[in-house]
Order: structure tokens, then sequence, then C-alpha cells
DNA sequence: TTAAAGATGCATTTGATGTGCATCTTATGC
DNA sequence: GCATAAGATGCACATCAAATGCATCTTTAA
């Protein structure tokens, strides 16, 4: 029932981006949260495929939001970092899983409960968690 | 965002005992959902604890619900079942964890989604995903 | 052409979960 | 009261996904 690391830096790289809304560099978000560089970069690669991010390379390069936060949904990225999202196995699965699928409704259950959290995280927005323009408190320049 | 293992022979469980209406053998449920013995009784311990079943020991012994069914809500055993059900670490943390903690609202959204969730589940009752009294096809006997 | 910056693959570590085994305790029935 | 049925419990091991670090490649601005 816990979020990957990979999904929890996926949304802070985002607001990071967000409230810095300027270009910045993998090593200074790293630092920033004190992270492996790696590890953020990973997850940048991973944004930028995605479309919500633009990484550009070679000196002066650097990290960009690629969309406007007010339009960036927060439950299609959490459902595009973690694979799956079912509740348990027999959820996702169009063939039976366990042998009295015929007749118990936790299949229908569990799908209706993955489906009201879902819900409910794409009508938040990237702009309904940040403070846009804040500034941030760089740690190190 | 999966359930463990243990939440779902757990509800499985309940499941069985509800629509079998009678005292079951713990190698009976592991039989017929093929499972291992061994983990079905750690399960059932832990629901004989929590009061969901009564257990009983000795010859003619086994296990029987301990709660009307139509008392018994699925959310709670699964917050019994599956440790932390936080999203993300700082959801359930009162100290900051992050470093821009103060400014964004993450926190709130995860705890309202899982709120949203828990809710749905806290509303649903084992009654609602069983046949009670059906007779289940049983594998073996 | 050099250096800055991101991209990518690989190898290793780690921790939680799952799994089986051995043994103990409790209760029933002859 | 002894033998047996059944659940309780702790320990050890296996397994797998997630996390982590490292090395190297590619792109591009100055």
């Amino acid at each position: 029932m816990r979020l990957s690391l990979h999904t929890d830096y996926a949304l802070r790289v985002l607001i990071y981006l967000a409230e810095a809304n300027s270009r910045a560099k993998v090593a200074e978000i790293a630092g920033y949260f004190d992270i492996s560089r790696d590890h953020v970069a990973k997850v940048t690669q991973r944004l930028a495929r995605l479309g919500y991010i633009r990484a550009i390379r070679g000196a002066g390069g650097g990290l960009e939001l690629a969309m406007d936060p007010g339009k960036v949904r927060l439950g299609p990225i959490i459902a595009d970092f973690e694979g799956t999202l079912h509740l348990l196995e027999c959820v996702g699965a169009t063939e039976p899983i366990c042998c009295i699928q015929s007749s118990c409704r936790l299949k229908q259950v569990l799908a209706k409960a993955q489906k009201v959290q879902k819900d409910y995280l794409d009508g938040v927005y990237l702009s309904d968690v940040v403070q846009v323009g804040r500034s941030l408190d760089k740690k190190t320049k």
C-alpha cells in the first residue's frame, strides 16, 4: 500500500521544478532533497519520456517543466510510476484466479476501492500542491 | 500499492467461513484454496486474536466466524493486516520528512486519497461480498 | 575540442514477503 | 489418563522487487 520511492521522487521533482519555475540541474535537485544523483536521473528520464518535463543536455542544460502545473494531474503520474495498481491479483485478471471467484464480489469491491482513490487523485493538479514562484531555500547555491 | 498475500488470505478465509456457515479446519481451507497450511494457520491466528473468528482446538475443533457477516467491515480488516497504509512516509509523519514540507500540500492530498479509499472500504461488509449459505464445491471429502 | 550535463546499462545490496519445518499446547473421546 | 486431533508458535531459509552505486556513453554549448 505504499508508493515506491521512485514515485515519491517523481512527485518531488515536479514540485521542485514548479516552485523553482526555472531550469534546474539533476545534481541541484538531488542535493536539495539529499538523494542520490543516480536516482533522480532515472526518475527524470522517465518524466521526460512521459512528457512532463524537458531535459536539456550539454553545458547550461538542465530540466524544466514541459507542462503548465495547472494541467498536470497527480493521478496519472502515480499510475505511470506504480506499475500495477491492483490491490489483489484477481482485480486485474480476466481469467479466474481463485476458486470462489464465481460467487465472490471481492474483485468488484476492490476495483471500486481503487477507482475512488484514482478519481480523487485525478482531480488534484500539480498547481494544487505547490506555491508557484515561491523562492526555494537552496541549500547550496 | 498491492495488498500482501496475508491480507488476501485473511479475506478469503472470512469469505470461506461465511459461505460455509459452519466449522471448518485449517487444512480444509488450505486445501480448498490450494495454499500452504502454515500460511492459513498464521492468518487465522491473527483473525482469532482480532476477534473475527473463533479457533477451537482439539479433536472436532476448527474455525468459525465469531461475528455476523453483516457487521464485519472490510476496511478495518485490511488496515489490520497491512501495517502501514501511508502512501508516502511523510503522510504519517509528525516531524518534517522532506525539506519542502513547509510549503507542499502533497501530504494532505495523499492523506485524503487514503481516506476516500478507506471510507469506501469501511462501508463494505463481509455480507456484501459473499453469498451466505451457498454450498461450496469442496475439492476433497 | 573540451567540458558540462543528461542517458543508460550493469552489478550489488538490502529488506520485506513468502514458505516450510519442527515442536509445543490444548482439548476431545475412548 | 492416554492417544490422537487440531490449532499455536518460533525459527530458518528462499525469493523477489526495490533501492543503490558505479562506469561509461551521448549530446551540446562555449
